[in-house]
DNA sequence: ATAGGGTTAG
């Protein structure tokens, strides 16, 4: 129905209804007419309207009617409405009759979905016994979600219980739920595992939602194996299936791996739905193919800001700054409403390529002219922005106007400006008053680094001074090698980030056994030659580090892509696309 | 009427 259709349907229905006489013995009628009224309900004064009238026609203890009350009420998010109505001591709380378990379903459904009520919904779910009402298998996809959103173990295992205790654990929805639900609530990853081997038949349903969690938690190799499993299983995903292990797949940086899925969705005819979409962008963006990322974005027919911003987000990544600034103007000038992750992702396009004033411009614009109040992470990256550009006042006094208390990322950022521009004083000065307001703050510097490498469909992860691998001995050999061919082409240790207190040589000699020179070695020895060498660390890359790969991506003549924390480094011919700006 | 999904400063 179009707008003005629906409109005079609306106009003409209202005026029947408001002829007929009060408690008309035409139920069915008054019955008919409501229900018709409230399905082409589309504003919150259209459904006060309709709640005048239920009072007015008597049909305030009608379950039908109260149930698709609730239901309109949900779509025009105002469930509250609607409940504090269906519940309210006026109405007749003797007639049990009155709720059935779909109105109560319809109300805890509303709760499930709406972002700051998953509480209601367990109350709703309360309710429902107090007036004797039982619950159905349709009850617990609801309240198990609500139970997902709050992520209460507890909780969710109470749930569990009760889905036993009336039988309807074995019903397919409600399993798959529930391992939704279990992954969702901190420990309960083991717990969803446990629902997920005894269900009898696991659809795709029920892989993506194991899958997902294991992602989700960063578990992504455990994600990847189980969609191997699910292969061998004979189990066709999906393309919510594919976007599951495909978030696995982007944060392992699993390029082989990421082109062979999407070859698997072409085989398999898996449809192409925007979110799949996004998830191949996000994926070859952070796997080191912006390019094919872009080709992906500009082949789609419909976009959302989830498109756009993904590919704002990867060029960025790649220091391709300008592009992503002239993608978000586009964006604009294509009427997209940006949100507040976009307006991050462009911030953050200015900040890694030195767009200061840009970056000034976007700030001040998402509010003006877009009514988006920035959060921490905006001012962020405009601290960090400033930052980057040597800019240590502007940032710190950027930081005593802001109206939000500065987190420790904040601090950071300025920390590291102050030591990349000799600026020391200031940075141990604010180092100090951070290790004394934040003492947790040192858990940070134990992660221990790491890098991963991707051979042959299998995935090698490397920690620093590692001799784990059977190759080892070959691996230390050539990374001496390497080290005496990047000397003689002019490589200078850089030993000043090195914290441990020890002398030059020792000093030398840890920055040597960093896990991205032992991954480089892996690959020298074990892909041919010319080829690309693609790695991805967990931590941002040293400065050593980064000088030792500009020298071996000359010496040996390989184009080496290193991801790190924040962003990509591309080595080529001595040189590095970052221009030593990261 | 019911289940699983994408982008987020360093």
């Amino acid at each position: 129905m179009n707008h003005s259709i629906r409109t005079n349907v609306w106009r003409g229905i209202t005026t029947l209804a408001l002829q007929l006489p009060s408690y008309t013995s035409e139920r069915r009628l008054a019955e008919q007419t409501c229900l018709t009224l409230l399905h082409s309900c589309t504003t919150l004064t259209n459904l006060t309207q309709i709640h005048t009238l239920i009072l007015k026609l008597g049909l305030h203890n009608n379950p039908l009617v109260l149930t698709k009350f609730a239901s309109t009420s949900s779509l025009l998010n105002a469930i509250h409405y609607a409940s504090s109505f269906l519940f309210s001591p006026s109405n007749n709380h003797n007639d049990l009759l009155l709720y059935d378990a779909f109105l109560f379903n319809t109300v805890i459904r509303a709760y499930a979905q709406t972002h700051a009520s998953k509480f209601k919904a367990l109350e709703f779910y309360k309710t429902m016994f107090t007036y004797g009402v039982l619950p159905n298998k349709f009850t617990y996809p609801f309240v198990l979600k609500a139970c997902a959103g709050i992520g209460d173990l507890n909780l969710g295992k109470l749930v569990h219980g009760s889905a036993v205790k009336f039988g309807f654990d074995d019903d397919r929805h409600v399993q798959n739920t529930m391992i939704h639900m279990y992954c969702c609530c901190g420990e309960g990853v083991e717990f969803a595992r446990k629902v997920f081997d005894e269900s009898p038949k696991m659809d795709s349903v029920a892989w993506s939602a194991m899958i997902g969690g294991y992602a989700r938690l960063g578990r992504s190799m455990e994600a990847v194996g189980l969609f191997r499993e699910m292969q061998v299983k004979g189990v066709i995903a999906d393309d919510v299936a594919m976007v599951c292990v495909l978030s696995a797949c982007t944060d392992l940086g699993a390029l082989e791996l990421g082109k062979w899925l999407e070859s698997y969705v072409e085989r398999n005819k898996i449809s192409k739905s925007v979110e799949l979409c996004n998830a191949f962008i996000d994926m070859f963006a952070k796997c080191g193919e912006v390019d094919k990322a872009m080709k992906l974005f500009r082949q789609m027919s419909s976009r959302t800001i989830v498109s756009w911003t993904s590919v704002i987000v990867g060029l960025a990544m790649h220091g391709r700054g300008l592009e992503a600034v002239s993608l978000f103007d586009t964006m604009i000038e294509q009427r997209v409403a940006p949100d507040d992750v976009a307006f991050i992702g462009v911030l953050s396009a200015c900040s890694h390529s030195g767009l200061v004033d840009k970056g000034h411009y976007y700030f001040n614009s998402m509010q003006k002219n877009f009514g988006i109040v920035p959060k921490i992470e905006h001012y962020g990256c405009m601290v960090d922005l400033l930052s980057r550009a040597g800019l240590v006042k502007e940032a710190l006094e950027f930081v005593q106007k802001m109206p939000i208390k500065p987190n420790q990322i904040i601090w950071r950022s300025i920390i590291t400006a102050c030591h990349a521009r000799g600026e020391l004083k200031l940075g141990e000065t604010i180092s100090k008053k951070l290790i004394r307001s934040e003492p947790m703050h040192e858990s940070n510097y134990k992660i221990p680094g790491s890098t991963m490498i991707e051979l042959n469909n299998e995935m090698y992860e490397f920690v620093a001074g590692d001799k784990s691998h059977n190759q080892s001995k070959q691996i230390y050999e050539m990374m001496d090698e390497m080290g005496r061919k990047i000397k003689k082409a002019g490589y200078l240790p850089t030993t000043s980030q090195v914290l441990l207190d020890i002398d030059d040589e020792d000093k030398e000699d840890a920055l040597h056994r960093h896990s991205e020179k032992i991954a480089i070695a892996f690959a020298l020895l074990n892909t041919a030659p010319g080829t690309p060498i693609r790695i991805v660390k967990n931590l941002r890359v040293c400065e050593d580090c980064h000088s030792a790969t500009k020298f071996i991506s000359k010496v040996y003549n390989r184009e080496i892509v290193v991801r790190d924390r924040n962003r990509f480094h591309h080595f080529k011919n001595g040189l590095c696309s970052c221009r030593d700006f990261w």
